[in-house]
RNA sequence: GGGUGCUUAGCUCAGCCGGGAGAGCAUCGCCCUUACAAGGCGGAGGUCGGGGGUUCGAACCCCUCAGCACCCA
């Protein structure tokens, strides 16, 4: 093995093994276990927020697999209808093209052309990620299969009345020309101005004013609204205002959606153009009235001299003409949340159009039971709580968009403007008995993407044919996902499986934080601080990582800042740290928060720790290849060390077991760490030097060390392959042998399950003790400043015959791992020379000075520790004299208090006498 | 306005059913000891956001205040 452990030598090639393998397929055997990945958009790249998500699914799946499920993680990608759309036509647009120059046929060709291009990006990420996606059944919701099942839905909602085509305020992208769905409406605070306006009263008495953010509205108010208790207006109720400019009369109502102590407490209703007036317009039964054209110019419903204007030249003339009128009042600056189309950057708007809608409230009920009556669960659970709130208010949902690359509403109309929803034309034209004279349009819209991702966990395995992965499959076990979509998705999902499956799509919903950068801050593109999970794994060069930052923004004048920025938290670049520890700091990261802060100083200790494993195997494939492990049979002697260590192994095996099955990665990850570093490296490792160095070892205690090394080497490799599959596959191709495994690959070992017999408290406890006095002599030699070399003679006095036993046991190891020249026992009475002291339990450790040690420092050290001992001893003392106390606790917490208490007492009494000695002398 | 969370070491976060405050990184000291300097050994560092309550006992339960974040309107 290599000196050093390099990543970028064995994961590409293991992935590619596995793959070409059939690894990754259902193995037909044991009990089903499905994960569906959300399908990233397929000419997208991997992000932060995939590669956790991502790593979780695959612990997962790896772990389930090498438990024995027949485990499914089905791979594939959506079409991201307006996302990639837009790429297209950007490509268009360089030249000097748009999509209806080539016609909706040869565009929709040429979106294909580019996903065959550009949709391997992301898959390929993907695999250096190590995810043993089941990629033989890679889906795409644009697959035929997975068309057909859209439509089919599609039609059974129509027939049943729960799909319908009305007109209703949607978020509308004047530059895209479509709606967009909520989740692609980003609200920031804005700077802005709110302007007060003179309504005059049309009886003459006098005016209203009222505030507003957007003064180009007003020509499309149908009311003024007040508060109802508001006494500066009250007497206004019911009369009539004359609107400004358009010189309409319009009402003056009480609504208590008015906030009275907003501007001046009137409010302009304008319906067609805000989602609250829309709702005040509905209880007063106002007239809609809709200004905008689809790119948002005013229209002809408007007074001839704002007609065609854009918004904002149209905001600058309403404003200009109203001061010009005297009716304007004042404008203050003011914030505001301001909509934009995360796509275009540009404002979106409320818009009133005909559009295809599904009728939720039917759907939602279910939906609801399903997670209240446990059929599918949360966790953390508390997030069912946003679920139901957000189901509990629903609203229609608006599946249809303004673009072409998509799924077709299958929709035509006759002439008439009569709709027909049916599989195709022909089909249409027989069940309806429409002559063949009669022209057939077919709507020209598309399917918002979510709509097929709602269908994704039964069409993907086949529906709406009966296929065998349906059965097998379906329910999945788990969904794992942000919270950011539990609406857009989740909730969906659950609503269109409950009604065409009659069952939950998963049983368990794995709801993870969002990653954010070091600072805290969303990642996103026009900030400028993404990272790229694959930067991470190969390193990155800093001036390449500023020119990928400062490239392609939606935002140029932002370069300079993302510059400073990312050369202050990335002075030297990124270096590169492997796909294993990039995973694994994911899974130390995946806690209950919301927020996962990415600290690159953690990938860097991850990197380490890999680092540390592949040196511990090189240690152990040093001592144990082309040796006897005891593999051949041959007298095996398990030392207290080997008893120990697979003791302590057991309860690792069993807090991972747990920690994974509770979806705690975290824990999974730091027990993991701990046990490797802390246990096997630390003390194991050290340990088995002197039985394997020495040449007064026998051979029997030779095999069981060796045995040992690389048993518990081989069984740690499984705990960690799910979380670092590549480097534990890499060390147990070779360790496995020596371990009497056989097997092509790690991936399909069974996984670890803890073994109780193993368990050794007497190992556990004597390991314990001889730690202490390890601890004990290391810290006097740190303190003392001993040279680590110095071989030191050691006193002992005091001890019990359990100590005496112990030492025994163990002379030889701590002589070597202690650097000791000799440990001597010292009667209890004998006077000892003048020493450092550690106490371990009732024995002291005694190391003479002997000119080694400096007796002003040591008595300093010593005082140091009596005050610490000795305030501790005070409050436990505190504690066992408050009656209440003995009295009310529990016996046993009582107990382990006085226990404590008499050891500390006994230190105290150990270490004064000794400063006394030392005092004297 | 409604809802959901968060506040623990310099930073990022664990902390189970209420019972001796933990990890990683950073930091300080010593050390190139033949698995590993991406390392070893040892140390320092916390009024658990403030206040109040329940309790023998509160980081944990309850109330309250402050600050922060997100979602919905």
């Amino acid at each position: 093995m290599d000196k050093t452990y390099d990543p970028k030598a064995i994961e590409q090639r293991w992935y590619d093994c596995w793959e070409q393998r059939g690894y990754f397929a259902p193995s037909g055997q044991g009990e089903p276990y499905c994960i569906m990945i959300p399908p990233p958009n397929v000419t997208g790249t991997l992000h932060m927020g995939h590669a956790f998500q991502d790593t979780i699914m695959d612990a997962l799946i790896r772990y389930y697999r090498m438990r024995g499920a027949d485990t499914l993680w089905q791979a594939g990608t959506d079409h991201a209808g307006i996302a990639t759309q837009m790429v297209v036509e950007r490509r268009l647009a360089a030249g000097r093209k748009t999509r209806h120059d080539l016609g909706r046929d040869a565009f929709i060709a040429q979106v294909w052309e580019w996903k065959a291009q550009s949709g391997g990006t992301i898959t390929r990420q993907l695999r250096r990620m190590g995810a043993s996606l089941d990629w033989s059944r890679e889906r795409f919701t644009m697959d035929p299969g997975l068309s057909a099942a859209v439509q089919e839905v599609f039609i059974r909602l129509y027939e049943e009345g729960l799909i319908y085509r009305g007109q209703r305020l949607v978020n509308w992208d004047p530059v895209l020309r479509t709606a967009v769905s909520d989740l692609e409406v980003i609200s920031d605070e804005e700077n802005g101005f709110l302007w007060h306006i003179r309504y005059p009263l049309a009886d003459g008495g006098g005016d209203l004013v009222v505030a507003t953010t957007r003064p180009e509205t007003m020509l499309g108010d149908t009311a003024v609204a007040v508060h109802p208790d508001d006494e500066r207006y009250r007497r206004l109720i019911g009369l009539e205002v004359i609107l400004p400019l358009a010189g309409r009369r319009i009402p003056i109502i009480a609504d208590d959606y008015v906030d009275p102590q907003f501007g001046t407490g009137c409010l302009k209703i304008t319906p067609g153009h805000d989602f609250n007036d829309y709702m005040v317009g509905q209880r007063h039964q106002l007239p809609l009235l809709n200004i905008f054209t689809p790119d948002a110019r005013l229209n002809d419903t408007v007074p001839e001299r704002y007609r065609g204007l854009d918004r904002y030249e149209a905001r600058k003339r309403v404003v200009a003409d109203l001061e010009e009128a005297g009716l304007l009042e004042s404008v203050q600056p003011h914030k505001s949340m301001i909509p934009r189309g995360d796509r275009s950057g540009t404002v979106i708007e409320p818009l009133l159009t005909d559009q295809w809608f599904v009728r939720t409230a039917p759907l939602a009920g279910p939906a609801i039971a399903a997670v209240k009556t446990g059929r599918i669960k949360f966790i953390p659970e508390n997030w069912d709580k946003t679920y139901y709130e957000w189901l509990n208010h629903i609203e229609d949902w608006c599946i249809s968009r303004q673009i072409w690359w998509g799924h077709r509403i299958p929709a035509w109309y006759d002439p008439e403007g009569k709709v027909y929803v049916g599989r195709s034309e022909a089909d249409i034209r027989t069940r309806h008995r429409l002559a063949p004279e009669v022209a057939l349009r077919q709507d020209e819209d598309v399917l918002d993407t979510w709509f097929s991702s709602a269908l994704w966990p039964f069409s993907t395995l086949g529906w709406p044919e009966q296929t065998q992965e349906l059965n097998t499959f379906y329910p999945t076990s788990v969904l794992v996902t942000g919270f950011d979509i539990i609406f857009f998705w989740v909730a969906r999902m659950i609503m269109m499986g409950l009604k065409f499956r009659h069952d939950v799509p998963f049983r368990t919903v794995y709801i993870h934080g969002l990653v954010r950068d070091a600072d805290g801050q969303k990642m996103s593109k026009s900030k400028g601080n993404v990272l790229d999970p694959l930067d991470i794994i190969d390193g990155i060069a800093l001036e390449d990582l500023v020119a990928k930052r400062t490239t392609g923004l939606m935002q140029p004048q932002l370069a300079p800042k993302i510059e400073k920025a990312t050369r202050r938290q990335f002075p030297e670049g990124i270096r590169p740290h492997g796909a294993d520890a990039l995973r694994f700091t994911f899974a130390a990261l995946a806690t209950t928060g919301r927020d996962i802060v990415f600290d690159l100083g953690r990938v860097e200790g991850y990197r380490n720790f890999c680092n540390k494993l592949w040196n511990a195997a090189r240690y152990v494939l040093l001592n144990t290849e082309g040796q006897d492990t005891g593999l051949a049979g041959g007298e095996v002697e398990a030392s207290l060390a080997d008893r120990w260590i697979l003791s302590r192994l057991q309860t690792a095996v069993q807090e991972v077991n747990t920690a994974v099955q509770n979806y705690r990665f975290d824990q999974a990850a730091q027990t993991l760490y701990e046990f490797v570093w802390n246990e096997y490296c630390d003390w194991y490792l050290e340990l088995s030097k002197p039985v394997l160095t020495q040449a007064e070892s026998s051979e029997a205690a030779r095999r069981g060390a060796r045995r040992t090394l690389v048993q518990v080497l081989e069984t740690l490799l499984r705990l960690a392959h799910p979380l670092m599959p590549f480097i534990t596959e890499e060390i147990w191709q070779r360790v496995a042998p020596l371990a009497g495994v056989r097997g092509d690959t790690i991936m399909l070992q069974p996984f670890p399950l803890p073994d109780r017999s193993q368990l050794d408290s007497a190992a556990v406890a004597e390991i314990g003790w001889l730690q202490q006095v390890l601890l004990g002599i290391r810290r006097i030699r740190a303190e003392m400043d001993i040279a680590p070399g110095k071989r030191l003679p050691v006193l002992l006095q005091q001890g019990s015959a359990e100590d005496r036993q112990r030492l025994e046991r163990n002379r030889a190891a701590l002589l070597s791992l202690g650097r000791l020249d000799s440990m001597t026992w010292l009667e209890d009475s004998a006077p000892a020379p003048e020493a450092a002291i550690a106490l371990v339990g009732e024995m002291k450790l005694l190391i003479p000075l002997a000119g080694l040690i400096d007796k002003e420092a040591e008595i300093a050290r010593l005082s140091r520790e009596l005050d610490k001992l000795r305030q501790e001893l005070e409050r436990g003392e505190a504690k066992l004299n408050n009656v209440d106390f003995t009295g009310r606790a529990p016996a046993q917490v009582v107990e382990k208090e006085r226990a404590r208490v008499a050891e500390i007492k006994a230190a105290v009494t150990r270490l004064d006498e000794q400063l006394q000695r030392m005092q004297r002398l």
